[in-house]
RNA sequence: AGUCGUUUAGCUCAGUUGGUUAGAGCAUCUCCCUUACAAGGAGAGGGUCUGGGGUUCGAAUCCCUAAACGACUACCA
C-alpha cells in the first residue's frame, strides 16, 4: 500500500467509478443492494446559480446531503439525488450586461432576443463549470436527471402554474407601489430589498400658511427632495399643537401648490416636529394614508430616479436631476429662502437593492402580483398539524410569524433574462390573455394586433415548483409517482422565505401535497474569526482550494464535524488539519491490518474473549448512534463519534491489543475495520471506497456504496474492560511521573482483589502488560516506600488501591480529606435516592424500570460508601 | 422597538430527559524515532460552566433577573 492516501489520483478516479457503476441512479442502487427498502428516500438538491463559482456554503449543503443520501442508499431505501442549476434572473442578467458593457457594447441596442442569445452564451460557459465543482465534492447525485430552471419541459411547469394561478385568482395586475431598483430597472420583491442603517440627516422645513405666510407648520424629513410630490401634510388628531390648523392649507415651497393639513393618528406626536409630510407615491406609509384620504398620486421621478420633466413653477428647474443632486440643491435654496429651520442628523434605514446595490424607490407601477394569503394559511395550518418539520426547531416559530404577515408577492420583473410571463396584451382592446399557448387573435375582440407580456417572472417563481417540476410536473410521470412528495429538505435560512416557503405555498397548491415533510436548515459557514466569508475582506477558504490540497473526504468530514444547530460553523485550516489527519489515520490502520495476509475472507465474528467482546460491541453502539443521530440530522454527533471509535477504541486500544497474539485477532480485526468503512463511507466516500477495495475477498467490481449500512445496536458499556483500561493509564502516569525508561519495568502491587477481579488481570495479564509497559503482580504486599494511588473513579464499586515501590510518598492526609469529602456527597446522594424512592408518588408514577434503575444506582453508591469507608480505616493504620 | 438565539479550558466548540471526577479538537508542557501512522504514541497542566437570585438531597442543565454579543422582523417621517 502506499504510504498515504493521495486524493489529487483516487478522487477523480472512484468518482468515475461511481458514475460508470450507476450508483447514484435509484434504478440502479436499488436492485443492487443486497437488502432493498420499500421507502424511497428524495433529495432535491438546492440549485446554485448557473454562473456561480462553488463557496463553502455550496460545499457545506453538498455535504450533508450527500452524506445523508449515501447513509440512505446504505440503508437500502430506493434513494434519488437529483441536481441542477438555476437561471438567477437578475443575477445572470446583470453580469451578463456588466461583461457586454466591458466590451463597449449597450445590451438595450442588441434587442431582446439577441441578448437572450449572450445570455444563453454566457450560461453555456459557466454551467459546466459549476458543474464539475459540484462533482468534485464526490456528491452521488443523478446527473442523468439534472435540471436546469429554464429547462423547456420547467419552462411549460412555470406555465401551467401562472396560468393555474390566474385562473383560481391567486395572479392579478395592479398598479401599486412597488420597490423600484433604479439601476437595474426593474421591480424588485420585499425580500430583494436589504435595509441598512445609515447615517442621514433629518431635516425640518418650514410649509407657510396660504391664508398668512408668515406663519406655517414645520415638517421633519429625511427625503426633502420628495416634497415635489407632497399632496397634504398630516398632524395627529390628539395633538394641542395642531387641532387649530387641521383642514387649513400650506403652501408648498418650489410648486408652489396648496395642500390640506390632515389629521390621521399614524402620526407620532412626540417623533420630529409631530408634522408629517405626505407622498403617497414615493413612500409605502403616505401611500396607504393616500389611500385613506383620498389623496392624489403625484409622481415625481424617471424609472432611474431623475426628477421628471414638466414640474410646476420653480419646480422645473430640477427636471432630469438625480435624486440625490436634486436633495442638495432643494435644501440649499431651502436653506436660502429662509424655509430650512434645522438639519440635525439622524440614523435612518433605507433599503438597498440586492443587485442594484442602490437605494431603492418606491415607486407607482403597473406590475403582476401574487395573492399569498390564502396559501400562505394552508401551509400555515399543515405546520400547526405536524405535517412538516423544522430542525432546528427555532424556525417554526420565525416561519410561523412571517407567514401571518405575508404580503401579496410582486412577481414581475422588467428584465429579459427569465421565464416570460405567459400573456397578452390586445392593442385594440387592452384586453389582457393568460394562456399556455401562443395566442394568435385576441378572444374578446378578434384583433390580430397582440403583443407579448414584456416581463420576466422573478426567478423565485421557478424555483418555487422546482421539488415537482424536475420530476415532469404538471406531466404524470413515472419519476412524479414515484418520487414526490420528496422527504428532506436541505438549506441555509437565508433563503428559508425565499424559496422554503414558496415551495410549500406552491407545492402545496398546485400538486396538493407538500413537497418535503423535514426542513433542515443548516448554520452559515464563517472564518475562524466569526467573519463572514467574503472575497473582499480576502478571508475565504476556498473549498476548490482544500479539495485540491486534502481532498475532498477532508472537507467533507470537517463540515460534517462542525456543524452543530443553531450556531454558525467556523471553519479553519487547523479543523480541516485534524480531519485530514484523521484520514490518514484510518489509511495507516488499514495498512496494518492488511500486514497479516492469513485471513482471505472477511466473516462476521463472535465474540471469545473480553477485547473481542469490547471491540465488537463498541462497533455496534457506535452504528446505532450514527443511525439515530443521523435521522434527527445532527450531523457533528455522527462525525465525532465515528472520529472517536475508529481512533480512540480501534486504533489506540484494540490494534495494540491485537499486537500480543495477532493469529487469534486478524479476523476481527478484518471484520471491525470493513464494518466501519461502511460506517464511515458517507462522510467520507472516497478514501473508504479505495480502503474497502484492499481487503480480502472485495471484488474491484462491487461498490462500498452499496454495502448494507452497519445497523449496530446498543448496549451498556463493559465494565470489566473499562476497569482495565483505567488501569493501563494508571500504570502508564506513574512510569510517565516517576520517569522510569521503558528499559525498566514498573511494577504495581496491587492489593485487596476480589476473586472475580483477580481472574479477571489474570487472563488479560498478557496485553495489560503490553499496552502498560510494566508488570503486574498480584499481592498484599504493603510494604517498603511506597506511593498510594486510588483509581475509585473506575467505577462504584470497582475501587482498586495499588503501590508503586521507589515513587514518591503521596499525603496521606490529602489522601484521607479527599476520601472524606468524597463520602459526604456519596452521603447526599444517597440520601436523595432514598427519599425519591420512598416518595409513594414516585414509586408509583415512575415506570418500573426507572425505579430499578434508581434501585440499582442506591444498591452501587451504597456498595461504594463501604468501601470507601474500609479505604479510609486502611489508611489509619497506615 | 419586538421576537429568538448565544455566553462552558488560552482559542473554537460538544454536553441527549437535572445525578457521582463537566468532554473534544487545536494550542501549551514532559517523555518516546516501541517495524500501521511523527499528519504518530504515552502522559500532564488548564474550568467560580457570563453575573445575581431561586427550586432541589443534588444545577452547566429547570425558573426569575441583569449584562454582553448576534440574528431576524417592523410604516416612526
Amino acid at each position: 500500500m502506499e504510504k498515504a492516501y493521495t486524493p489529487e489520483i483516487h478522487d477523480a478516479k472512484w468518482q468515475k467509478f461511481w458514475d460508470t457503476k450507476e450508483i447514484e441512479k435509484p434504478e440502479v442502487s436499488h436492485a443492487a443492494h443486497p437488502e432493498p427498502s420499500p421507502e424511497s428516500f428524495v433529495v432535491m438538491m438546492p440549485p446554485p446559480n448557473v454562473t456561480g463559482v462553488l463557496h463553502q456554503g455550496h460545499a457545506l449543503m453538498l455535504t450533508l446531503e450527500d452524506t445523508l443520501v449515501r447513509w440512505e442508499r446504505m440503508r437500502g431505501k430506493k434513494t434519488l439525488y437529483l441536481p441542477g442549476t438555476d437561471h438567477a434572473s437578475i443575477a445572470v442578467q446583470m453580469q451578463v450586461v456588466k461583461h457586454l458593457a466591458s466590451q463597449g457594447i449597450e445590451y438595450k441596442s442588441l434587442g431582446r432576443e439577441k441578448f437572450l442569445e449572450e445570455c444563453w452564451k454566457w450560461i453555456e460557459e459557466y454551467r459546466p463549470r459549476i458543474y464539475g465543482q459540484v462533482k468534485a465534492m464526490g456528491v452521488s447525485c443523478d446527473w442523468s436527471r439534472v435540471k436546469f430552471t429554464m429547462d423547456e419541459d420547467l419552462n411549460k411547469a412555470v406555465k401551467r402554474a401562472f396560468v393555474d394561478f390566474y385562473k383560481k385568482g391567486h395572479v392579478y395586475r395592479a398598479q401599486k407601489l412597488i420597490n423600484w431598483c433604479p439601476k437595474s430597472l426593474t421591480v424588485l420583491s420585499d425580500l430583494e430589498v436589504i435595509f441598512e442603517e445609515r447615517e442621514g440627516k433629518l431635516w425640518h422645513i418650514k410649509y407657510p400658511l396660504v391664508e398668512n405666510p408668515s406663519e406655517g407648520l414645520v415638517v421633519a424629513t429625511t427625503r426633502p427632495e420628495t416634497l415635489l410630490g407632497d399632496v397634504a401634510v398630516a398632524v395627529h388628531p390628539d395633538d394641542e399643537r395642531y387641532k387649530k390648523w387641521i383642514g387649513k392649507k400650506l403652501l408648498l415651497p418650489f410648486t408652489k401648490r396648496e395642500i390640506p393639513i390632515i389629521a390621521d393618528s399614524f402620526v407620532e406626536k412626540d417623533f420630529g416636529s409631530g408634522v408629517v409630510k405626505i407622498t403617497p407615491a414615493h413612500d409605502f406609509t403616505d401611500f396607504d394614508v393616500g389611500t385613506r384620504h383620498k389623496l392624489e398620486l403625484i409622481n415625481i421621478f424617471t424609472p432611474d430616479a431623475k426628477i421628471v420633466k414638466g414640474l410646476p413653477q420653480e419646480a422645473a428647474q430640477f427636471a432630469d436631476m438625480d435624486r440625490f443632486v436634486a436633495r442638495k440643491k432643494i435644501v440649499q435654496l431651502l436653506q436660502d429662502s429662509g424655509h430650512l429651520v434645522k438639519e440635525e442628523a439622524y440614523k435612518t434605514r433605507i433599503g438597498i437593492s440586492e443587485r442594484g446595490g442602490v437605494p431603492v424607490e418606491p415607486y407607482l407601477s403597473y406590475q403582476w402580483f401574487c395573492k399569498m394569503d390564502s396559501m400562505a394559511q394552508a401551509v400555515s395550518n399543515d405546520l400547526d398539524k405536524g405535517d412538516f418539520k423544522f430542525v432546528p426547531h427555532e424556525f417554526h416559530n420565525q416561519f410561523k410569524r412571517w407567514m401571518e404577515g405575508i404580503r401579496d408577492w410582486c412577481i414581475s420583473r422588467q428584465l429579459w433574462w427569465g421565464h416570460a410571463i405567459p400573456a397578452f396584451h390586445c392593442q385594440d382592446c387592452q384586453h389582457v390573455e393568460v394562456t399556455e399557448s401562443d395566442l394568435e387573435e385576441c378572444p374578446k375582440c378578434k384583433s390580430k394586433n397582440l403583443k407579448p407580456d414584456p416581463d420576466v417572472l422573478d426567478t423565485w417563481f421557478s424555483s418555487g415548483l422546482w421539488p415537482f417540476s424536475t420530476l415532469g410536473w404538471p406531466e404524470k410521470t413515472s419519476d412524479m409517482k414515484e418520487f414526490y412528495p420528496t422527504q428532506v429538505l436541505e438549506t441555509g435560512f437565508d433563503i428559508l422565505f425565499f424559496w422554503v416557503a414558496r415551495m410549500l405555498m406552491m407545492g402545496k397548491e398546485l400538486t396538493g401535497q407538500l413537497p418535503f415533510t423535514r426542513i433542515y436548515m443548516h448554520p452559515l459557514v464563517r472564518d475562524e474569526d466569526g467573519q463572514k466569508m467574503s472575497k473582499s475582506k480576502g478571508n475565504t477558504i476556498d473549498p476548490l482550494e482544500i479539495m485540491k490540497t486534502v481532498g475532498a473526504d477532508s472537507l467533507r468530514m470537517t463540515l460534517n464535524a462542525l456543524c452543530v444547530q443553531g450556531r454558525d460553523l467556523r471553519l479553519s485550516e487547523d479543523r480541516i488539519d485534524t480531519y485530514r489527519n484523521f484520514i490518514n489515520k484510518v489509511w495507516n490502520a488499514t495498512k496494518f491490518v492488511l500486514m497479516d495476509e492469513s485471513v482471505k475472507e472477511i466473516k462476521k465474528v463472535e465474540p471469545f474473549d473480553l477485547p473481542s467482546r469490547w471491540i465488537l460491541e463498541g462497533l455496534d453502539n457506535c452504528a446505532f448512534r450514527v443511525n439515530k443521530a443521523w435521522e434527527e440530522f445532527r450531523m457533528q454527533e455522527a462525525a465525532e463519534d465515528v472520529y472517536h471509535f475508529v481512533w480512540n477504541d480501534f486504533c489506540d486500544w484494540f490494534l495494540e491489543i491485537s499486537k500480543t497474539d495477532r493469529k487469534k485477532y486478524q479476523p476481527v480485526l478484518l471484520f471491525v475495520l470493513s464494518e466501519t468503512l461502511k460506517l464511515m463511507h458517507p462522510l467520507c466516500p472516497h478514501v473508504t471506497e479505495e480502503l474497502w477495495h484492499a481487503l480480502p475477498g472485495v471484488s474491484a467490481d462491487d461498490s462500498l456504496s452499496l454495502q448494507c449500512f452497519p445497523k449496530g445496536k446498543a448496549s451498556g458499556e463493559l465494565r470489566d474492560f473499562e476497569v482495565l483500561k483505567k488501569f493501563i493509564v494508571e500504570l502508564r502516569a506513574v512510569r510517565n511521573e516517576s520517569k522510569t525508561p521503558l528499559s525498566k519495568v514498573v511494577n504495581l502491587y496491587v492489593p485487596e482483589l476480589t476473586a472475580q477481579e483477580k481472574s479477571l488481570f489474570e487472563t488479560n495479564a498478557l496485553w495489560i502488560q503490553s499496552l502498560g509497559k510494566g508488570a503486574v503482580h498480584l499481592s498484599e504486599d504493603f510494604s517498603g516506600p511506597s506511593r498510594l494511588l486510588t483509581t475509585s473513579s473506575i467505577q462504584a464499586g470497582a475501587t482498586l488501591s495499588f503501590k508503586v515501590p521507589a515513587a514518591e510518598l503521596v499525603d496521606v492526609k490529602e489522601e484521607k480529606d479527599r476520601i472524606k469529602k468524597e463520602l459526604a456527597q456519596l452521603n447526599g446522594y444517597i440520601g436523595g435516592l432514598k427519599s425519591k424512592l420512598g416518595n409513594e408518588s414516585f414509586v408509583a408514577r415512575a415506570p418500573e424500570q426507572v425505579v430499578n434503575t434508581e434501585k440499582a444506582k442506591l444498591k452501587e453508591a451504597e456498595e461504594k460508601f463501604q468501601k470507601l469507608n474500609e479505604n479510609l480505616k486502611q489508611l489509619d493504620t497506615l
